[in-house]
This record gives structure tokens, C-alpha cells and sequence, in this order.
DNA sequence: AGCACGCCGACT
DNA sequence: GTCGGCGTGCTC
């Protein structure tokens, strides 16, 4: 490398006409979130543009950072470096984006560079060679027929080896022409290279996640009324100019025929020469409805999710940013997704938890980055969900938002009936077994009835908790304030906050009684249940213990698709997206287990999960009941739930927000203190509220107070809750305040501080 | 994120 | 007496 050494007196000395360019190093600490000027070498001169990733030097290593723009001039008092290069294969960033990191920096107190890392896959910044490529291999032989003649008899391999490059059409692939004529072609092959018959190179090869997938094009359905009037209401968007542009909250009732409207928006918004962008939960990210965007625009669609390797990743990415496609559907991260010209951002089941990032920082909502890029861009926004988030629905009652609701299923199928059992009553009535009466007897006739049953419970394992009888321990596990869970599968004890896990102790490991027991019914439970009730029934069970495998998840399903499976038992990820006709029956085996977390969004949890999960009943031609087993049947979530009915609950909800200002009617931010000792995260934690008050911040202070996750992996857990209304206002007051005392307000290093803007739960 | 600079324990 | 622990500060 050039140095150019501008360690003399009167700062850095620059050749004339040399230029300044601004760079953020993509290096996330406390000190690293501004930019650092370099000297742009005549190399480079005229062909850097802003959005351009560059390698710099920087202190003693070589980093990558984006090129944000020429500076005036060179800061005083130290030692300019020059670009080292630009990073290979990474085209700019497209103006716009870089703009959304900005804004998403700022919104969510990150650091710029940490926002950056979101405009590009994992893979572009680690390794050098990116791309894949493969040995091909081209015929260079004038007269292949003489040649051929020729070798005859003699070397009838190299023949053979000719004969096939001249018929495939002078080219090929070395996989290819070692699957076609065999591994023992290798020799005849490099025979040909050393006579200069063949010519080997190295071409670019595409890694695609679809490879090998059949795509059947399928024709739209009709419309139902509804569906048609909401699609007229999204066009009357599309089509509106930007600064009038209303987004779009579809409420419609889970089986009511979302997913086609997002169709035909796309094909709307590709007519008009944009591209579209459509988020999904990262759990619907099935096969199916992969399937169903390919199998309307084939080619068009390129897809971004974790299940991908890096280097499917990567392609995908850079056929998005070379325009290659024009609808990206993925999952959070996918709204950051390279494209230029967006007219369209959808994003399904809008309310799902996984569209808000938890770490690394930012700790971003991919809703409110979407409405920031459909802003910047002149994007129209569209939201859909059977159970809108109570923000969203808030702000279509307060018309930010436009509501368009479908009330009916398609095909008018009717919304499944709910009964909510009293679990209670059941103990009561002499039953101690999982399943209430009214459950076993539905189960009686669904089986009977050859048809299929879901059955949710939010909790896998066996049992849940062990308990001593004599001390009233619960036992924890060592590293976490968490109860440990049983699971029969390995006969071992296993915290579902870190990876620890322990042998079943016999005795108390606090107080040596035997009086152990072992409590709380975990999916594992429930199988084996249903296996001892129903002998001949066929049962599958899918969480997260099932489906480590990659593939595990979709053979379930598909055995499940195919009536292998006459029962399936699940957490979560049973509950979204499902569409199987014969399930006719869902039981919820305790809806109280999301009810009860020391947490603001309890109540809307449950009522979204138990809407959701009731959704996947009665989709066929045969109606669907579901029974939702309960402590708690007179809750106010269950009973709207029960009724279908989201007016209801957002009625009861939005007044306990409002009440106790939560949001929509505030803003929260979350801070965490963490660290392995105590004493020091409390003292951190006080030192943190100190330093809000002393600089004035504005809005509600909760705390700190331990989080009701006290411990985790270790480390102890004190949190402080901000509230306020303007959350502008909110984060420039935090920033402001810690600006104040430059990493000075921390016990030690040890302690950790993670922040977390609109946060979806405070625990 | 690395990496060097700088003040207190167990060793050749 | 030294080698080295990781706490703190800096990187254009």
C-alpha cells in the first residue's frame, strides 16, 4: 500500500486536486458511529459513487465500509489514509436505502454502521470469492468428424469424449460430462486439454433455491365480491399520487382469500413497471406458499429467507439488485431488500412477533421500516391479518390508514364454532387428565369420522416444571431464572433460554427430600396422551425439538397433507398459515399459558393465537369446531376470540391500553443492563436512570427494577421502561443524554446495555 | 471489532 | 526482580 505521510507539522499534506471521501467503517462500537474521511487514490478518482462499498484501512486491520459522499475538506490533526479498494461483485447501494439505514439508525438508537450491516447478505462481507464458479469446458477442434475418424479405434474414449462435446453444442459443464460418460473420463479429458482440443474456463454459476422444482402456472380464481371490492380499494391507491397515498390495513377473517389480493396488488404494481416487495412471518415461508407466488409469476419471484445457505442468499441478492426480478417475497430482513423503484411493500400477518428483530441491533420492526421506505420511495404500503396488530388497527380507526375488511371466508365456508371448556369444573367433575371430557369426545368423532385434528400447546417438552414437595423449589436452570422442563425424548432436563441441560435429579438438589413431582404438560405430554387414549390413531408432533433437521419441518406437513398423520400436535408454529382441508377439529389444550406473562401484550397474544390457530379449522368442505381448554373462560380475549369477534377485543384491549398508557398511546423504550455480577449491573442500572434525569429526559421513567427474566445465560437482568409520546422526541433525549457522558455512565465493560425502541414485550 | 498501552499477581 | 492478567482508549 501507498503511504502517504502526513505527520508533519501543519496536518496532512495532499497532492492537488486530490479528493476527500467520507466513510462509514463497518465497525459497531460507541466510538465508530460517525464517518471517517479518506483519501479517494487516483485509482478510484470519478469512479466511486455514494452507496459504494470500499475496503479502508483502518487502525491496525482492513475493513469494509460504505462510501457515503464526498467531504469538504480533511478533518484537523490526523494522518488520512486512502481507500484501499472497492468490495468485488457488490454493485452500490441504491440512494434511497442507504437513507432507510439512516432513518432506521436513528429510530431504533443503533449505531449507522450496525444498520448498514442490514443492506447486505452475511456472505458479501466475509469471504472473498463470492459468487460460485464452475470448470466448463468449450470444443476447439475445426473438424471434430476427421478428428474423431482419426482417433478411431485407438483411443475410442477421447472419441466418445468429442463426439458428445460436438453433439451438446461445442460445450459443457465437467459435472456434466462426468455424470454423462462416466468418472473414467476424467483421463480422456485431460488428454483433450493437453492436446488443446478442449478448452477449460471458469463460468458463473447461479446457486438457486428452487433448483429441481417443478412450477405449475396456474390461472387466478375468480374474486368473491369482497375480494374484488378490496382489490378496487387497493388499486385507488396504487394509482393515487404519492403524497396521497393512503396505506392499506386488509382485515379479513383467516381463510377469506389474503393471500390472492397480495396477487393481484403485484401484478397491479408490475403493470406499472415497479417491483414489489412482500414480507411474511419467517414460519409461512412454507413451500406451499412459495409455490403459489412461482406458480403465478414463475422467474419473477426471488425469495429471501433463513432457511436459504449463504450462498443462495447471495445469489438471490444480487439477481434483486441487478433488477433480474421484480418481487422479492421474504421474511423481516427482506424489507431492506436491494431493489430500486419499490411500488409495492406487502406484509402478511402484519401483527406476527417475528417482524420486530430482537439483536443484534438495530432492533428494528420491519412494519415501520416498510412504512419509511414506502414514504421515501412513493411505495404504497399494504398490511394484511385476521388479528391486525392493536397499533394497526388504531390507525386505521383514526384514518392514517384505509380498512378494508373481509368479513367471509371464500366459498362462504363457514368460521369454525368455539367452546371454551372450563378447566376447572373438569377437576371438579373428577377429571385430572390433560384433555377436558368435551375434547375427548370431539376427538372421538373426528377420528371416527376419518377426518384430522390439530392440537396447539405453547410449551414443548414433557413436563414444564419439577417441583419439590418439601421446599417448594422449582428446579432452575443453573445459568438461568428459569424453570427447567422435563423431556422424555432423552430423559433430561433442558432450559429453553440457553442450551443447558441437566440429568433428572432424584432427590432436591436444595434440600435432599425425595419428594419430587413432576408438573405441567409440555407438547411431548400431549402425544404421548393421545398415543395411550387413541392406540390406532396416527399422531405427528412438530416443534422445535421435531424439526432440527433441515427438511424435518416440511415432511411433517407433507405427511400430515397426505393422511398419514390423522392428528398433529404442535406449538406456534402450528398455528400460522396451515390450509388443510380435512382438519376439521383444533383443540387449544390450555389457551392460559400465554395469558398469564408478566406482559402488556398478554391478553392480545392469546387472542391472536387462539384466532389463528382456530383459523385452521373448517377450511375444507365440512365444517370445523374448535375446543379451547382454559383456567380463565370468562377472559375477555378468550371470549372475543371465541365470537370471532376482533371489534370486541380491540374495544376491551384499547381501553386498558390507554389506561395505563401503552401503546398506541405511547411510545415505550426498553433498557436492559446485563452482566454476570450483580452488584454492578444494578449500580450500572442506577447510574443509567441518573443520567436520564440529569438530562432531562421528558417522558415516564420505570425503574430499573430486576426484568422478569432476572437472570439468562449468566448474566443478571435490570431493566428501566421510558415512556412518552413522541418517540422522536423520546430517542433524541436518550442519545442526548448518553452523548453527555461518552461512555463514562458504565460500571465496567462487563455490563451491557441493549435497547430496544417499541418494544414487543418487556421481559 | 481488534489491538496496543498500561498498572498489579505468580514465576524462571 | 520479570511475564502477563485483562481494563481502557483509539482507529480517518
Amino acid at each position: 500500500m501507498r503511504e502517504r505521510d502526513g505527520m508533519g507539522a501543519g496536518g496532512p499534506r495532499v497532492e492537488a486536486g486530490a479528493e476527500f471521501a467520507q466513510v462509514a467503517v463497518d465497525v459497531t462500537a460507541e466510538g465508530t458511529d460517525k464517518l471517517f474521511t479518506y483519501l479517494v487514490p487516483r485509482s478510484l478518482a470519478g469512479r466511486l459513487q455514494p452507496g459504494q462499498w470500499v475496503r479502508v484501512p483502518f487502525g491496525h486491520q482492513r475493513m469494509v465500509g460504505l462510501y457515503v459522499g464526498p467531504a469538504e475538506r480533511a478533518p484537523e490533526g490526523v494522518a488520512l489514509k486512502e481507500i484501499a479498494g472497492l468490495l468485488p461483485e457488490i454493485p452500490p447501494i441504491p440512494a434511497p436505502l442507504v437513507q432507510l439505514a439512516r432513518w432506521t439508525a436513528d429510530r431504533y438508537l443503533s449505531t449507522f454502521p450496525a444498520a448498514l450491516r442490514l443492506l447486505l447478505p452475511p456472505e458479501a462481507r466475509r469471504q472473498e470469492v463470492r459468487t460460485l464458479t464452475i470448470t466448463s469446458y468449450r470444443l476447439n477442434v475445426d473438424d471434430v468428424e476427421a478428428l474423431v475418424e482419426q482417433l478411431g479405434r485407438r483411443a475410442p474414449r477421447q472419441a466418445e469424449l468429442l463426439t458428445y462435446m460436438a453433439r451438446v453444442g461445442g460445450e459443457a459443464e465437467r459435472a456434466q460430462v462426468l455424470a454423462d460418460l462416466g468418472e473414467s473420463i476424467a483421463g480422456p479429458i485431460k488428454v483433450a486439454l493437453e492436446k488443446g482440443w478442449l478448452v477449460a474456463g471458469r463460468v458463473a454459476r447461479r446457486r438457486d433455491p428452487f433448483a429441481g422444482e417443478q412450477v405449475i402456472p396456474t390461472p387466478p380464481p375468480v374474486l368473491t365480491p369482497e375480494q374484488q371490492q378490496a382489490l378496487d380499494s387497493i388499486r385507488q391507491e396504487l394509482i393515487a399520487p404519492p403524497g396521497f397515498r393512503q396505506p392499506v390495513l386488509i382485515h379479513g377473517v383467516t381463510g377469506s382469500g389474503k393471500t390472492e389480493l397480495y396477487l393481484r396488488a403485484i401484478a397491479m404494481v408490475r403493470e406499472m413497471g415497479r417491483n414489489a416487495i412482500c414480507l411474511v412471518p419467517e414460519i409461512s415461508l412454507t413451500p406451499q406458499m412459495i409455490q403459489r407466488f412461482r406458480a403465478r409469476f414463475g422467474g419473477e419471484v426471488a425469495v429471501l429467507h433463513s432457511a436459504l445457505s449463504a450462498g443462495e442468499k447471495f445469489d438471490e441478492w444480487q439477481r434483486i439488485r441487478r433488477g433480474e426480478v421484480s418481487i422479492v417475497v421474504g421474511a423481516r430482513s427482506a424489507v431492506f431488500a436491494p431493489f430500486e423503484n419499490v411500488g409495492l411493500i406487502i406484509i402478511d400477518e402484519e401483527h406476527e412477533q417475528s417482524y420486530k428483530q430482537e439483536s443484534p441491533p438495530p432492533a428494528y420492526h420491519a412494519r415501520e421500516v416498510a412504512a419509511e421506505r414506502a414514504r421515501l420511495e412513493g411505495a404504497l404500503l399494504v398490511l394484511g391479518s385476521a388479528t391486525p396488530a392493536l397499533e394497526s388497527f388504531h390507525l386505521a380507526r383514526t384514518g392514517v390508514y384505509r380498512l378494508v375488511s373481509l368479513d367471509h371466508r371464500v366459498d362462504d365456508r363457514p368460521m369454525p364454532s368455539v367452546t371454551l371448556v372450563d378447566m376447572r369444573e373438569e377437576l371438579r367433575a373428577g377429571n385430572r387428565s390433560i384433555f377436558s371430557r368435551a375434547l375427548v369426545e370431539a376427538l372421538d368423532q373426528t377420528l371416527a369420522a376419518r377426518e384430522q385434528a390439530i392440537l396447539f400447546l405453547n410449551r414443548r417438552g414433557y413436563n414444564t416444571f419439577i417441583l419439590c414437595r418439601t421446599c417448594g423449589e422449582a428446579i432452575q436452570c443453573v445459568s438461568c431464572a428459569v424453570a427447567m422442563t422435563y423431556h422424555l425424548g432423552d430423559d433430561h432436563l433442558a432450559c429453553h433460554y440457553c442450551d443447558h441441560t441437566a440429568p433428572v435429579p432424584t432427590v432436591c438438589p436444595k434440600c435432599g427430600s425425595k419428594a419430587i413431582r413432576h408438573l405441567g404438560a409440555g407438547t411431548e405430554r400431549v402425544e404421548e396422551e393421545l398415543r395411550r387414549l387413541y392406540p390406532g390413531a396416527r399422531v405427528a408432533r412438530m416443534d422445535v425439538d421435531t424439526t432440527r433437521r433441515k427438511g424435518s419441518h416440511a415432511a411433517i406437513l407433507k405427511r400430515f397433507a397426505n393422511r398419514e398423520v390423522d392428528v398433529l400436535v404442535g406449538t406456534q408454529m402450528i398455528t400460522k398459515g396451515l390450509d388443510f382441508p380435512d382438519v376439521t377439529l383444533v383443540g387449544v389444550v390450555l389457551a392460559d399459558t400465554s395469558l398469564n406473562l408478566p406482559d402488556f401484550r398478554a391478553a392480545e397474544r392469546t387472542f391472536q393465537l387462539v384466532t389463528q390457530v382456530a383459523g385452521r379449522a373448517g377450511r375444507g368442505e365440512r365444517p370445523g369446531r374448535v375446543i379451547v381448554q382454559t383456567y380463565q373462560p370468562d377472559h375477555a380475549s378468550l371470549l372475543a376470540a371465541a365470537e370471532h369477534d376482533y371489534h370486541r377485543f380491540f374495544a376491551e384491549e384499547v381501553k386498558f391500553r390507554e389506561q395505563l398508557d401503552y401503546p398506541p398511546f405511547a411510545h415505550m423504550i426498553h433498557l436492559v443492563l446485563s452482566g454476570e455480577e450483580e452488584a454492578a449491573v444494578i449500580e450500572t442500572a442506577r447510574a443509567v436512570h441518573q443520567l436520564l434525569v440529569s438530562g432531562g429526559f421528558s417522558g415516564q421513567i420505570l425503574g430499573p427494577a430486576p426484568a422478569p427474566l432476572a437472570k439468562l445465560r449468566g448474566r443478571y437482568r435490570h431493566h428501566l421502561v421510558l415512556k412518552g409520546t413522541d418517540i422522536g422526541t423520546m430517542t433524541a433525549e436518550v442519545r442526548a443524554a448518553f452523548a453527555a457522558r461518552r461512555g463514562t455512565w458504565r460500571k465496567s465493560r462487563s455490563v451491557a446495555l441493549s435497547v430496544d425502541v417499541d418494544p414487543m414485550s418487556i421481559l
